[in-house]
DNA sequence: CGCATCCCCTGCCTGC
DNA sequence: TGCAGGCAGGGGATGC
């Protein structure tokens, strides 16, 4: 479940449940995900409590009383979902399917409010680990990352500075997490659409040469902004059956005027060319040759 | 250095 | 029906 919109929608749906809740057991079913648990990992976490659930990125954070927070990334594959006694009584309840499903449980919170928060990810992509709350933004997984595209820093004056003199596409660029922070290839593809840029354009191109932003970039973080706004809305993007962690769909995949729609019209105003696929840096990239220059 | 490629892992879908 | 190949929302390590 991963880029910026799909974690903010697992964060809403586990903040309730954990905000505030103590953690009575912790169990950790295997030593590594995609790196290792760092030491002690349930020991560390057992008996905290959880002041706040934040997100960073595509990271969930969740700042324990003990001075160290909980970081937390989904990787591809990874979900959360909740069991509390009174789901499994209430009528019209939801359920994860059981069976095999279960073999990919990795972690699972046992909260004070009597609720399970059980972390599943088939493709053992995510990891967590405990860092000090204190210097958080420095740590060894944020240190290095860029500005939130949410945020107030991102703009055109930031990114024309950052792209300024690159080669790389521009595809390739807001991807980079040390650029922008909280992207994935689904609303890249999305805001370039928005944007009318074609993915394959240089980053430097997009720069004039006083260093000051031309208006395709001015276009392009607001068309960030945007998408991302109304995925958030929508719940994030539902693929392959995932569900957040209330059990309910994001719908926000039903909205997508590029993202795996090869083949099938441009959905802008006049226009109707076929979406096109093409790779690069090893990932699809989908858009419209038309209206994306 | 910047950039592209490969790789980690499992599951699902396609075509033969 | 079985099987091989390709592909998947991420990102770290490598090599040019």
């Amino acid at each position: 479940m991963p880029e910026l919109p799909e974690v903010e929608t697992v964060r809403r749906g586990l903040a309730p449940v954990l905000e505030g809740a103590r953690l009575v057991r912790v169990e950790q079913r295997r030593a590594d995900l995609r790196f290792q648990f760092p030491p002690r990992f349930a020991k560390r976490l057992t008996g905290a409590r959880i002041e706040r659930l934040g997100r960073r990125a595509k990271y969930l954070v969740a700042d324990l009383d003990t001075g160290e927070s909980l970081i937390m990334h989904l990787g591809m594959s990874g979900s959360f979902r909740i069991e509390t006694d009174a789901s499994a009584t209430q009528p019209g309840a939801f359920h994860m399917p059981r069976g095999k499903d279960q073999a990919h449980d990795h972690v699972v919170f046992a909260t004070d409010g009597g609720a399970h928060v059980i972390y599943n990810d088939p493709r053992r992509f995510g990891f967590m680990d405990l860092v000090a709350t204190e210097g958080l933004e420095t740590c060894k997984h944020f240190g290095a990352m860029g500005v939130e595209p949410l945020g107030n820093a991102f703009n055109a004056d930031y990114l024309a500075g950052r792209l300024k003199g690159k080669k790389a596409p521009i595809k390739a660029a807001l991807l980079d997490q040390r650029i922008v922070a909280g992207l994935g290839n689904i609303y890249v593809c999305e805001a370039l659409w928005r944007a009318r840029l074609s993915p394959e354009r240089t980053s430097g191109s997009l720069v004039r040469a006083n260093g000051r932003p031309t208006e395709k970039l001015e276009k392009l973080t607001g068309a960030v902004r945007d998408v991302l706004a109304d995925a958030i809305a929508a719940g994030g993007s539902t693929l392959r059956d995932h569900r957040q962690a209330d059990g309910t769909l994001g719908y926000f995949q039903h909205s997508f005027s590029v993202y795996d729609r090869k083949g099938t019209g441009c959905p802008r105003e006049g226009c109707g060319v076929e979406i096109r696929r093409l790779v690069q840096s090893g990932r699809s990239t989908f858009f419209c040759p038309r209206c994306q220059r």
